[in-house]
DNA sequence: GAGGGAGGCGCG
DNA sequence: AAAGCGCGCCTCCCTC
């Protein structure tokens, strides 16, 4: 059963039955309008659970939320739309209904975005507008009513997705799953202790300085500050300031290229170490100092919004507040509320399994069935783990300098399936071509400023340059955005069987779920995820001999879970 | 004074 | 301009 919504901007919509497919027809079955859209959902997806067919579950399923109300499935339109629009070379265009209809029509990608959270803050919305909130921000004609549209460019999408085969439905259908999963975890939020972030802040910067704005540092950072100054015999050098701190180095006969921490570890004078140690107080300072805590954290929630899909690649991205570079000293104060736990799930080594299953090499599918793979490889560098870490990075990353080199030649000669696969990946790349992931995601095709290098206006080096950058790009991304739709499928299959515990999904992170839950149901939680990990792998690449191993660990802080 | 590129660093 | 992919977000610093 299919229902499609269209939201009003007072909380009521208009609800669309479509017919079964196996009766045929476009034209819906019924059409009913409701003054309270979030009560009619609740009640259909109670007795039906059907496939919720809409615009957009950022847009919508938050305050369905909030109003209590969660749905299983759902036809995400837009994200849909993302994935079918990339197979044609087209990305970047807003995610908004109006983009899909005209893609669907060959017309001009209308340039209506979303507002952000920040330009509704600051009072964005236009002087012609009455209030705050755009009534219409679809894109679409007025003339075109929304919920026939939507209708309309689902039937396409549909086709389009059957055209294509099951993989790219089963995509679909995960990555309309993470729609609803993102929507889920912003709603839950990360359980963060803002006091015992604070104290652990206190305890390496110092107190939180009184006044804010540029120029006030807590006590040890303006310490470590005073100390960079002095040894450098610079009363005004600003340590922030990569020009300065340059010419000083260069002042004290320091030979530097950058102020980066790898390059500033190899020089010998006393105001390096107090660099390196203010480099790193000055980032915690910045990044998730109080300033972001009392911006992201509310009620002991940590509420990023997640953005799916919005890597290349096929993996999330966020808005605001960081979240998916949460430091350490941040997760020692995720804790888990009273009575209950975090299950952390993190999959180990997951790139080069996924290489292993896309590539269908025997050999290393053989290694891979270890629960380390990296010491199954070193077998083949004489025992030497360290080394088939490299080169399989370095394969899987086009690195070709320094030791890296002689390791790939091994690597490709006794896992040629596997090396072979990534190096045709880079091929198609160097030769403009666009790849695929093993759903059928597609990566962007080369831009006109990369066709205009390479036709070598401004020289062969500069040509080779960029074609091996994006050789470089595909061959990653073929693994990378593999390894996304296999985290996906766990995510989507995650959230169907966790029904019946007190678990909620409160932490995505590429290769790695956080769930918070009732500590009774912890063990019970750890397996839904162990068998919702077989299934992601089953569902992404049939069958393999390939394992996913996880790392499992329960525990009441996230900084316990390495 | 807004905007954006560069440098830098956190995460996978 | 760190060998080697993908991000977000901070400050600095230059441009308009």
């Amino acid at each position: 059963m299919r229902w499609v919504v269209h939201a009003d901007e007072d909380g009521g919509g208009r609800l669309a039955l479509l017919a079964e497919p196996s009766a045929g027809g476009a034209a819906p079955v019924e059409v009913r309008r409701v003054t309270d859209l979030a009560a009619a959902v609740r009640e259909l997806e109670a007795a039906h659970r059907p496939r919720w067919v809409w615009t957009d579950s950022a847009r919508l399923y938050p305050d369905l939320l909030r109003a209590g109300v969660r749905v299983a499935r759902c036809h995400d339109t837009v994200l849909v739309d993302e994935i079918l629009a990339a197979r044609d070379g087209k990305f970047g265009a807003p995610r908004t209904l109006g983009a899909a209809y005209a893609r669907l029509h060959d017309l001009p990608i209308p340039d209506v975005g979303r507002m952000t959270a920040a330009t509704e803050a600051v009072g964005g919305g236009g002087p012609m507008q009455g209030s705050l909130f755009e009534p219409d921000d679809s894109g679409l004609p007025p003339e075109l009513d929304q919920l026939d549209t939507l209708i309309e460019v689902y039937h396409a999408q549909a086709s389009q997705l059957d055209a294509a085969g099951p993989e790219l439905r089963l995509l679909a259908a995960a990555e309309s799953a993470g729609g609803l999963a993102a929507a889920e975890m912003t709603h839950a939020g990360l359980p963060l202790d803002p006091e015992l972030h604070s104290a652990h802040l206190v305890e390496a910067l110092g107190p939180m300085p009184a006044f804010g704005g540029p120029g006030a540092r807590p006590a040890k950072l303006q310490q470590l500050a005073d100390g960079v100054a002095e040894a450098f015999h610079n009363p005004a050098l600003n340590p922030d300031s990569p020009t300065q701190v340059l010419k000083a180095l260069s002042a004290s006969g320091l030979p530097a290229n950058t102020t980066r921490a790898w390059e500033l570890r190899e020089l010998d004078h006393p105001g390096v170490p107090l660099l390196l140690e203010y480099k790193e107080l000055a980032r915690l300072y910045t990044a998730n100092g109080w300033t972001w805590l009392r911006a992201w954290v509310r009620d002991g929630r940590f509420r990023p919004e997640y953005v799916v899909g919005g890597v290349v690649t096929g993996r999330w991205a966020s808005r605001g507040g960081g979240a998916l570079q949460l430091p350490a000293i941040v997760r020692r104060a995720v804790v888990a509320d009273e009575g209950w736990t975090f299950v952390v799930a993190d999959a180990g080594q997951l790139e080069p399994r996924v290489l292993a299953a896309i590539s269908a090499d025997r050999g290393l599918a053989e290694a891979a069935q270890a629960e380390d793979l990296y010491t199954e490889l070193g077998d083949v560098f004489g025992g030497d783990r360290a080394k088939a870490k490299l080169g399989l990075l370095g394969a899987m990353y086009g690195q070709t300098s320094g030791e890296v080199g002689p390791l790939l030649a091994t690597l490709r000669r006794r896992f040629p399936r596997a090396i072979g696969f990534v190096d045709d990946a880079a091929k198609a790349g160097i030769e403009g071509r666009v790849v695929h992931t093993r759903l059928g995601r597609a990566c962007p095709p080369p831009s006109a400023r990369w066709r205009r290098l390479v036709g070598g206006a401004e020289g062969e080096a500069r040509a080779d340059q960029v074609r091996h950058d994006r050789g470089r790009f595909t061959r990653n991304f073929v693994v990378q955005g593999s390894a996304a739709e296999w985290a996906l499928a766990l995510i989507a299959t995650l959230r169907q069987r966790l029904g019946g515990t007190s678990a909620e999904l409160v932490f995505y992170l590429h290769d790695e779920v956080v769930l918070h839950c009732e500590v009774a149901d912890a063990e019970r939680v750890s397996a839904v995820v162990a068998e919702s990990a077989l299934e992601a792998a089953r569902l992404v690449f049939g069958q393999t001999p390939v394992r996913f191993p996880l790392h499992l660990a329960t525990v009441k802080c996230y900084a316990d879970a390495k």
